[in-house]
DNA sequence: GATTTCTGAGAAATCGATTGCTCGCCCCCA
DNA sequence: TGGGGGCGAGCAATCGATTTCTCAGAAATC
């Protein structure tokens, strides 16, 4: 591989210089500057940028620390990432936790090693440990999920009002006996969207029944065996509002083949859309979240705080949207 | 931060002897060891990954290039390098092309000049160029997709058998003219699954109908209008394969807005699985790919390169599996 | 007991770019 | 004409770890 000193040599220049003709940091003699070009151009010299991190003591790297990709609410939240990285010269290195705190703190310790610009990250759970990253100075923004006890930039959906407006539209439908399939109480997100389903209940002038709410593990087999323990137990109920997709889809699945007829016996609503949700028997209603439009946010919050990492810390919220289909139809009222 | 050398004098030893303890690349004195440890302990030291790749000129860095996450089959195949990377001490540095060669070129320029160790990459056409990367001596692995010139590792499907499966599978279902929505001519992917659509054909004493076939461009709306084209001109068919999950998608959605009822008018197959198939209305039938497989495969292929840069180019064929759902149902013959 | 070999630790070079410092040169003004 | 100021280029230090080289002291051999 070239280095600076053999195009500093085919230039008949000082290595200073064609540093400073690449960077742009300082004036040089134009003349100079277009046989540094040249001798750029002729030898197909690209700088080594592990050398130039070093000196820099900066990468044009981030960290995207996720659950799993194979959601499609993070496969689309990474996509904006680094579509966002790009844009702003960062590449995106991808790091799936499975929720696992070890995982994540193996992450985070990568992350500080290799001396990334920046990490997003939604924490695997409110207590996630992030203080070394906050310590060593490296730009955080945690996304989709709170933190407790760090002051960090956020981009969070508002998911007490898109719980509330899923469970709106089952009461308007003419549901009453709505059960709830949330997450983890230590997840910002299942405590915020219990509340919005317990707030729209109130709202409506229903009591909130505890035997209608259950709390499982934002999985696909949590949402199937928290439907099928609802059944189990003869809990009485005509619709049930799943919390996030993969749990939806294990709620259906678990009713379909149980031969429960969606919505005749039970009408179903999720929050967070799935890919091809018409497409589904029944069209499965659901509230999207502006998953890509997060990642846009996060990268454009990273990129702020990398220029200026004294600026006090943002939060920023984004909107949900109902997207009723044939799972959530009106019943007879 | 702190470096080595705090790390050296806090236990009363050189740098070089600190770096010989980490690394365990020599005999270091056991009562040194200790100390060195117990420095490295109690300082909370990391050493610099930067500087560490600077000298050894190596990175702890993959690239993975593909078109698009947001593909189910490109984000579990991912997903599967991501966890082979893990393994063996690698990061993954997610590049999405688009298809898009220059896009395509821009990530393979940033894969050089960060010095990663190994780049994995679905070639976004048959004569993309990966000659720098080949001659800068990085490890290279092609994944789904082969390339027309050059040699290097290979991970892929059996297309053509696939492609066979899927149409004999609606031959022998009472299916008699197939339509084939395959990709670009400039793909390996397309092609191979076309000559395994034929092949069925011949081998079930049908010829195969110039009209009933058509090129679109593995996307969603490009499998829509390639339907639309088919009905709009009026040619005469009871069936499609579809020869990517994308384009399944969208010719599916053409049928149901059209009103053409699946599988009653037209039976559907698609290559490559689609998440959560079983749900659609009606169940998609589909040939699948070991796509986490696929993405193991070709970290364990970039590791083993990695380590014997001269072993000759191995090319590994994985074999997909037939999903028959209700969308391929079984004509009244 | 003297010489050679071996072991292991420290000193210093190295990876390749960036950047602070120095200095020469030119311009301007007194 | 001499001195101050400004600009631009080169020298050399620097980033922080790894690794080669060197050498002291112990062990082994005659």
């Amino acid at each position: 591989m070239l280095k600076i000193q053999d195009v500093a040599r085919h230039a008949g220049v000082s290595a200073a210089t064609v540093s400073r003709v690449l960077n742009g940091r300082s004036t040089v003699n134009p003349e100079l500057a277009a046989r540094v070009h040249a001798a750029v151009r002729e030898l197909g010299y690209r700088p080594n940028g592990v050398a130039r991190n070093l000196r820099r003591r900066q990468t044009t790297l981030w960290a995207v620390l996720v659950s799993d990709v194979g959601n499609p609410f993070f496969t689309s939240l990474v996509r904006g990432v680094e579509d966002g990285g790009r844009q702003f010269g960062y590449s995106v290195v991808l790091c799936n936790t499975d929720e696992n705190r070890a995982r994540e703190a193996e992450y985070i310790a990568v992350a500080l090693a290799d001396n990334v610009a920046g990490v997003i990250i939604s924490p695997a759970d409110d207590s996630s440990d992030i203080s070394a990253l906050v310590a060593a100075g490296t730009a955080v923004v945690t996304i989709d999920r709170e933190l407790a006890q760090t002051e960090v930039d956020a981009v969070l959906v508002d998911n007490e009002k898109g719980a509330e407006m899923a469970t709106t539209h089952l009461l308007e439908s003419g549901y009453r006996r709505i059960a709830c399939i949330t997450g983890p109480r230590r997840m910002s997100t299942a405590m915020q969207r219990l509340r919005g389903y317990q707030r729209a209940l109130r709202a409506f002038g229903l009591s909130s029944d505890r035997t209608l709410i259950r709390h499982a593990d934002f999985r696909e087999e949590g949402g199937y065996s928290a439907m099928a323990g609802l059944l189990d137990d003869g809990v009485e109920m005509d619709a049930v509002f799943a919390a996030n997709n993969l749990m939806t889809v294990g709620a259906v699945e678990c009713l379909s083949e149980r031969g429960v007829s969606i919505p005749g016996r039970v009408g179903v609503i999720g929050f967070d859309d799935i890919p091809w949700a018409r497409l589904f028997r029944p069209g499965l209603s659901t509230v999207r979240q502006p998953t890509y439009e997060l990642g846009r946010a996060a990268a454009q919050l990273l990129m702020d705080r990398i220029d200026n990492p004294a600026r006090p810390a943002v939060r920023m919220v984004l909107q949900t949207e109902l997207h009723p289909r044939e799972s959530s139809w009106p019943r007879n009222l």
